[in-house]
RNA sequence: GCCGGGGUGGCCGAGCGGUUCAGGCGGCUGCCUGCAGAGCAGCUAUACGUGGGUUCAACUCCCACCCCCGGCUCCA
C-alpha cells in the first residue's frame, strides 16, 4: 500500500480501513482540522496531533497536492459540567488572571501560533475565530430548525438526535448502543428534559442570575453558540458542504465529529468530509503527572526550558505512528534530541563537501521513491526515519552531495531544520569567547593541562567543545 | 458497564504468516584524536504478556486469560 505514483493510502475512522485518497478536484485537497480552545496554553498532547496533521498536510504538498487547509479557533465557551453554575472555560481564564474574555482569546491564540511555529508547525491557510462566526451559526441553526430537527428546553436549543437513521457511525456504534453506552459511563450530569442522552445543544441560553461576557441575541433567546456548531459551519463556510479531509484527536470521534457529522448531513443529506483522520494520545510515563486541571501541563515553552530544541519533540513525534500511542518521557526527549542532532551533524558534514555531480546515480531514484512509499503509506513516519538512517549510515553508492539533496527533499517533510547548523548564528558571550580563545592559546602550547580544564570549564557551563581538522567548534548541550 | 487501542531486547519504538525478526537512543570494542567530542568500522541483547489452537511455518491468524492506557458531552 502506498506507492510512488501520488497514490496515496490513509486509514479512515469511517471505515476503519487504510483506503486510497481520492481528492474531491483533482490536484486540490481541502482539509480541515480542529483547532485549540484558547482559554489556556496548548500542551504537548495538544501538539502531537498538530503535528501530525502538519506532515499530513506536507505529505500532501509533497505529493504536489494544493491543500486547502483550515483550522478553527474556539474562543466561546465550553460549559464545564455543571448546568448550574454554568462556567465557561473562557470566561473561568478570563476571572483567573482578571482579564476580559477576548484578551485571554486574543494572548493564547497568539502563544498558540507562536509555539507551533516553534515546532515548525505551517500556518494554516486560514485560521477562524468561533465569535466572528455567530451570524452564520444562528443561520445554521434555523436552518435545522426548519428541518425538524431541533427542539427548545429551559436552557437551549437541541439537536435531535434519534431524528438520524445513522447517527453515530464515525463510533461503530448505533443510536441505541450509544445512549446505552452513555448512560452507563455517565459522569456528567445531563438536563433531564433532554429527550435522549446522545442529543446535544447547538444554542445554549444565558444564565439567568448572571451577565456573561460572551453572549449574543437569537430568534430562541441570549445566549451562545453550542459545542460543536461551529466546526461545521465554519468548515462549510471556507471548503464547501462536501470536503476531502477532516481531522483532529481520536478523543473527538465519539462526540465531537460525530455531532458535526449528524448537524451536516441532517442538513445537505451529503458527507461533510470523505476522510475522518484521527491522531492518537501523547501519554506519559509514570514519572510525568501532566494534571490538566491543575494547571500542571507540558509546554513547548517547558521543554523549552528544560534545555531542549523544540524539534526534538518533533523528532519523537515521527518515531511513532500518529495512530499509536506515544509515550513521553524526559529520557525518549533526550533520545530524540540526541538523535536529531546527530542528524544534521551528518548534513553539516555533508554540506561540507558538495562536490560537483552531473549525473545522478539510479540509487538517487530509488531512495526518493522508497521515501515517497513510506510517507503515502497512511504516513509511515518510523519507516521514512529508518530510511533516512539507512542512507545517512550504510549507503556507498551515492555521493554526499547526492545525500544532501535528498535530505533536504526529505525535510520538507519532516521538518526538522536538518540543513540547521549546531552553531548557528548565536553569538556567545564574551568571557565564553575568552575561554575558547585561551583554550587555542594553550592548545598551541601543547599545554594540555590547561585546555583540559578550560574545556571542563566551559562544560560547566553548559557549551561543549569539539576540535576538529577545521578548526574549534562548540554546541550547547542539555546539562 | 460500554467503545477503542495496546503489552516487542536496558529505553523509545516499527513490523504483523516464512529472507540476517526496522530504525533511533543507551552500552561496548577498534580506528581517529595530545586527551576528549564528533565521525567511521564492528558488536550488543539469543525480544515479541500468559495458556491453548490453526498452519509445513506465528511476534504476525483464532480462542481464553492476565495486565496497561485512552474515550464515554471540558479535553488533541
Amino acid at each position: 500500500m502506498g506507492n510512488s505514483k501520488g497514490e496515496i493510502y490513509l486509514f479512515n475512522t469511517l471505515t476503519r480501513r487504510k483506503e486510497l485518497f481520492v481528492p474531491i478536484e483533482k490536484g486540490k485537497v481541502r482539509m480541515y482540522c480542529c483547532g485549540p480552545t484558547v482559554y489556556w496554553y496548548a500542551h504537548i498532547g495538544n501538539f502531537r496531533t498538530y503535528i501530525f496533521e502538519d506532515v499530513l498536510r506536507r505529505v500532501l504538498e509533497f505529493n504536489g497536492f494544493e491543500v486547502r487547509h483550515v483550522m478553527n479557533i474556539t474562543d466561546v465557551g465550553h460549559l464545564t459540567s455543571d448546568a448550574d453554575t454554568g462556567e465557561d472555560k473562557m470566561e473561568v481564564g478570563a476571572q483567573r488572571e482578571r482579564k476580559t474574555v477576548w484578551e485571554i482569546a486574543d494572548f493564547y491564540t497568539r502563544k498558540f501560533f507562536e509555539e507551533a511555529e516553534r515546532l515548525n508547525i505551517l500556518k494554516p491557510t486560514i485560521v477562524c475565530r468561533a465569535t466572528d462566526h455567530i451570524a452564520d451559526m444562528i443561520e445554521y441553526i434555523r436552518r435545522l430548525e426548519g428541518k425538524g430537527y431541533t427542539y427548545v428546553i429551559d436552557d437551549g436549543v437541541y439537536f435531535d438526535t434519534s431524528k438520524l437513521k445513522d447517527y453515530g457511525k464515525l463510533t461503530g456504534m448505533d443510536f441505541e448502543r450509544l445512549n446505552e453506552s452513555l448512560k452507563a459511563g455517565a459522569r456528567v450530569e445531563f438536563n433531564p428534559n433532554k429527550k435522549h442522552l446522545t442529543d446535544f445543544c447547538l444554542w445554549r441560553f444565558s444564565p439567568k442570575d448572571r451577565k456573561r461576557q460572551m453572549e449574543w441575541n437569537s430568534p430562541w433567546g441570549v445566549g451562545f453558540p453550542g459545542w460543536h456548531i461551529e466546526c461545521t459551519v465554519m468548515g462549510m463556510k471556507y471548503l464547501g458542504e462536501h470536503f476531502d479531509i477532516h481531522c483532529g484527536g481520536i478523543d473527538h470521534i465519539s462526540i465531537h465529529h460525530t455531532n458535526e457529522i449528524a448537524q451536516a448531513e441532517a442538513l445537505t443529506g451529503k458527507p461533510l468530509a470523505n476522510y475522518w483522520i484521527h491522531g492518537a494520545f501523547l501519554v506519559f510515563g509514570k514519572s510525568i503527572k501532566m494534571a490538566k486541571s491543575a494547571g500542571e501541563i507540558i509546554t513547548v515553552q517547558t521543554l523549552v526550558d528544560e534545555g531542549f530544541d523544540p524539534l526534538a519533540f518533533r523528532y519523537l513525534c515521527l518515531t511513532a505512528h500518529y495512530r499509536s500511542e506515544l509515550v513521553f518521557t524526559w529520557e525518549s526527549l533526550q533520545s530524540a534530541q540526541n538523535a536529531l542532532f546527530t542528524l544534521r551533524e551528518h548534513v553539516r558534514s555533508l554540506a561540507e563537501n558538495l562536490e560537483k555531480k552531473d549525473d545522478k546515480s539510479p540509487k538517487f531514484g530509488e531512495y526518493y521513491e522508497r521515501f515517497l512509499e513510506a510517507i503515502n503509506d497512511d504516513l509511515n513516519m518510523p519507516k521514512a526515519l529508518a530510511l533516512t538512517w539507512t542512507l545517512v549510515r550504510e549507503e556507498k553508492a551515492l555521493t554526499d552531495h547526492e545525500k544532501y539533496e535528498l535530505l533536504m527533499e526529505f525535510d520538507k517533510v519532516f521538518a526538522l531544520d536538518l540543513a540547521r547548523s549546531m552553531q548557528r548564528e548565536e553569538k556567545l558571550p564574551p568571557e565564553v569567547e575568552e575561554l575558547i580563545r585561551k583554550r587555542e592559546e594553550a592548545r598551541k602550547t601543547k599545554d594540555w593541562a590547561t585546555a583540559d580544564k578550560i574545556r571542563e570549564q566551559l562544560r560547566a557551563m553548559g557549551i561543549i567543545i569539539e576540535d576538529t581538522p577545521q578548526g574549534v567548534r562548540w554546541r550547547r548541550v542539555k546539562s
